[in-house]
DNA sequence: AGCTTTGTTTCACTCCGGTGAAGGCTCTCT
DNA sequence: AGAGAGCCTTCACCGGAGTGAAACAAAGCT
């Protein structure tokens, strides 16, 4: 993933939403301007201005970190679902589902296909489906993952939209 | 947990005593010196001469960082569980048990392999692991770590998850 | 003797997967 | 438009399995 440039304290708003997308972004701080607090380690800042080696160098290491992070959902050796630091566990029809939609996350995945990969032998009932993918839902949502029907095609598993509500 | 300043490179032995310990320290960079590669959240660099502010910004960030959960605990060559600035004592089988956890901090350690640490000849019961587990928890929760279960997979190690879902 | 450590039993509780039923939404047919 | 038919969501419930937790008893250490 490539690390966004961002001028500070400029472009505050777009600041806001690389950080709720989780993308590494760099920031570009003016020659009077105290640097944002910021906990997230997809985050570094220059002052301006800058030696363009050392940029380059904090650019790689930030690269380094957001392609050895959690950019996308993944399900590691011990079933647990992770997504930007937060992870939790799935139980083991849901690590099924969960299966096909991170492999295609972002696309649809087709009911049908769905069900096969938790049931190879076929459904035990068709709610059955629906059932766990609500409960699917449910756990993921804390992770900020969410799974959107899509009308006789499938499912098809993204990060929560963030709505930037603005709070005056 | 306080961050070290190191001189790089002039200090680089020490600098690889710290990485090891997961210690938050801030590296400064000669003039005509490249920084060294770090994928390490709790590691950052400025180069110099640098900025008195510049450099207090990134030790509070770092700082922060430490005191969020990227630090490690350790078992000291003392048998006791160290993290960030607070330790224990362990008794005998929870050292054993916090030792197989702390080598996978942050992820799954099976039952079954922790309960062969503890009892290389077979555990006692089936629940004298439950019980220890038990134990355990409640004494490494001052220390702000907690293990949590993984339900049918094992227990994982993690800094205490400090929720702050309240917006006003 | 007091304290800690360890093992054991027992009970309560949560989680998981499956099922039926009660709707809501959207599209189509008449 | 109105009725109906999918398609999907959500809820409530059950039986079984996996865990949490307390209480108790036997050692061991100082």
């Amino acid at each position: 993933m490539d690390v966004v440039l961002v001028r500070w304290p400029e472009e505050e708003h777009r600041l806001d939403e690389l950080r709720e997308t989780g993308s590494p972004r760099l920031l570009l701080v003016g020659p009077q301007v105290s640097p944002p607090e910021a906990v997230d380690c997809l985050e570094d800042w220059v002052r301006l201005p800058a030696d363009d080696r050392d940029v380059r160098a904090r650019v790689a290491t930030l690269e380094a970190r957001a392609s050895n992070g959690h950019a996308q959902p993944a399900i590691d050796g011990d079933g647990l679902l992770r997504f930007r630091k937060h992870w939790t566990a799935l139980s083991p029809v849901e690590r099924s589902l969960a299966g096909g939609l991170v492999e295609r996350f972002g696309a649809v995945v087709g009911r049908d296909a769905l069900a096969k990969r938790a049931w190879p032998k076929g459904a035990p009932t068709r709610n059955a489906l629906d059932v766990h993918v609500l409960r699917l839902r449910r756990r993921i949502a804390p992770l900020g993952l969410e799974v959107r029907t899509v009308r006789s095609r499938g499912y098809l598993l993204q990060a929560t939209a963030q709505v930037t509500l603005d709070r005056a």
